[in-house]
DNA sequence: GATAGAGGTTCCAGCAACTGGAAGGTCAAG
DNA sequence: CTTGACCTTCCAGTTGCTGGAACCTCTATC
């Protein structure tokens, strides 16, 4: 199938596909015209690719779990480390966000707000820096 | 003052500092031997940056405050508007991680993690795509 | 005066993960 | 035969720096 096809199966852009090509993620045959072939197995990849990025994982993670999905003698243990690796890699950004808001949001409330020229934010953001 | 000098007074890499040059946000003049020679304002300036960057500004956004900054006659509520919009921009972001983080956990937990080669996380990692 | 080291300068390249656009080839329908 | 939708490649840009090479300048010491 042509790669507009796998684009709309897999939910990915024709673009990031190409580039997840260029990066050797998928490796698709050419028909005689040149075009990109996909399979369904490779439409699976894809799929898996989709999942896997917009669970936050790294194109390097996904190149990863993606050898492990390849590899049928592959421990479970393994994926679930890295699965858990990124459990708290996002709890912690998380935790900074929250923080971020926190700082943000006493600084909103502390500002007035009206047309007078002067304001707790400006004069926070002037002021020393956090370190 | 050098660029040594300014980037520890404002906490800030000079490699960053050069880089702010480079696109608008401070221009130092130069000594006769063609050194950066940054005045007590700039290196407010410089503060005001590292701070607004490390609130989750960006550097667009560091723009539009700087000149708010340097304008005397703004009224607190432009300023208040850009903090509320990002307050909202990091909530939904913390939002966004919370979930992907509710996923990713459930998946590890339903794995077993030991030396079997069947693993739930790749299974959903093969499924369906989250639309 | 020579030299070493710690500053400074410029420019070029690269990171992640795409995204956009130009210039052109291919295919199916009317 | 032309139109339009698809496909191709290649080049450049995005965000916000960061690293390195090659070179200049200043200060201190021998």
């Amino acid at each position: 199938m042509n790669i507009g096809e796998a684009a709309e199966q897999a939910n990915l852009p024709r673009k990031t596909i190409r580039y997840y090509e260029e990066i050797g993620l998928i490796t698709p045959v050419r028909s005689e015209n040149g075009y990109r072939d996909y399979s369904e197995m490779e439409v699976h990849r894809l799929r898996f690719l989709q999942r896997s990025r917009s669970l936050g994982f790294t194109i390097e993670e996904c190149r990863l779990l993606l050898s492990l999905y390849d590899d049928k003698h592959r421990a479970s243990a393994d994926v679930k480390a890295i699965a858990e690796a990124k459990v708290v890699e996002i709890d912690k950004k998380i935790k900074e966000l929250t923080e971020l808001k926190a700082t943000l949001s006493a600084l909103a409330h502390s500002c007035h707000g009206d047309r007078r020229p002067d304001c707790p934010i400006i004069s926070d953001l002037a002021g020393e820096p956090c370190v």
